[in-house]
DNA sequence: CTTCCATATGAATACATGGTCATATTTATC
DNA sequence: GATAAATATGACCATGTATTCATATGGAAG
């Protein structure tokens, strides 16, 4: 029977708050980003694109230099291709695939910069 | 029966495959480069880090910035202290958190840099 | 020392995700 | 056209993770 609607929280500082909201990014494009930086997430992909970045690849080349199964690589290869980070030609049988812009390429190097300035 | 240790992939180059691994980082840093986007790869830690960006906060009021639970806040607080993207100060009761160093305002920046060119 | 408030934390849950396995698709070669 | 090779894809599984809920902790104020 309580009045529940009053917020629990009662140490807020409405100037803070407020400052901070006006100033904030939109929700949307901070999701975006949260997303893009969600790619480069995981070592297989960080992998893959670190090697496109010294030479275009076949799918099988790219398994070799892993040491993963083809699978594992055209599976991850589609999420690369479907945002937007990586393309392909075909020639013959093989997919070559390569980076689709250098953006992937400072991306990366900042992240390694970054983690090896932290050790 | 059959020779089974024999790698089933017959197309690679193996040229190009010894170029490249050549070429390739250790794993074990592109795995911590991997790990250290993970962080950045959540909305609700990008968030974090962009509000404090502008000013130390308290946990509630980034409970409020962010319209989430104090709980929520608070765990994810926790991740970026781990990962030390994060310090804080307590002042009575309250806890100010803040950037650890601006290596985390040049990520973001570079993050929504590339994400705004892509649309 | 008791109460209140800000924060932290553990357990539980719901959901996303990376890999494997089996199979489909496509192209080249016989 | 039949077969083989390179790649793609779907179903499945195991693991990871973000949030919620309930509760613990620790400082302030009475």
């Amino acid at each position: 029977m309580e009045e529940k609607d009053t917020c629990e929280i009662v140490c807020v500082h409405e100037d803070n708050v407020k400052e901070i909201k006006s100033k904030m990014l939109e929700d949307e494009l901070l999701f975006e980003v949260s997303d893009n930086f969600k790619i480069f997430g995981d070592s297989t992909r960080l992998k893959i694109l670190y090697a496109l970045s010294k030479k275009d690849l076949c799918v099988c080349d790219l398994a070799a230099v892993l040491d993963m199964s083809q699978s594992a690589i055209s599976h991850q290869l589609r999420v690369l291709r479907t945002k937007n980070l990586v393309k392909f030609r075909k020639e013959g049988k093989m997919a070559y695939y390569f980076l689709a812009d250098d953006h992937v390429v400072s991306m990366i190097e900042l992240g390694v910069e970054h983690t090896k300035e932290k050790l």
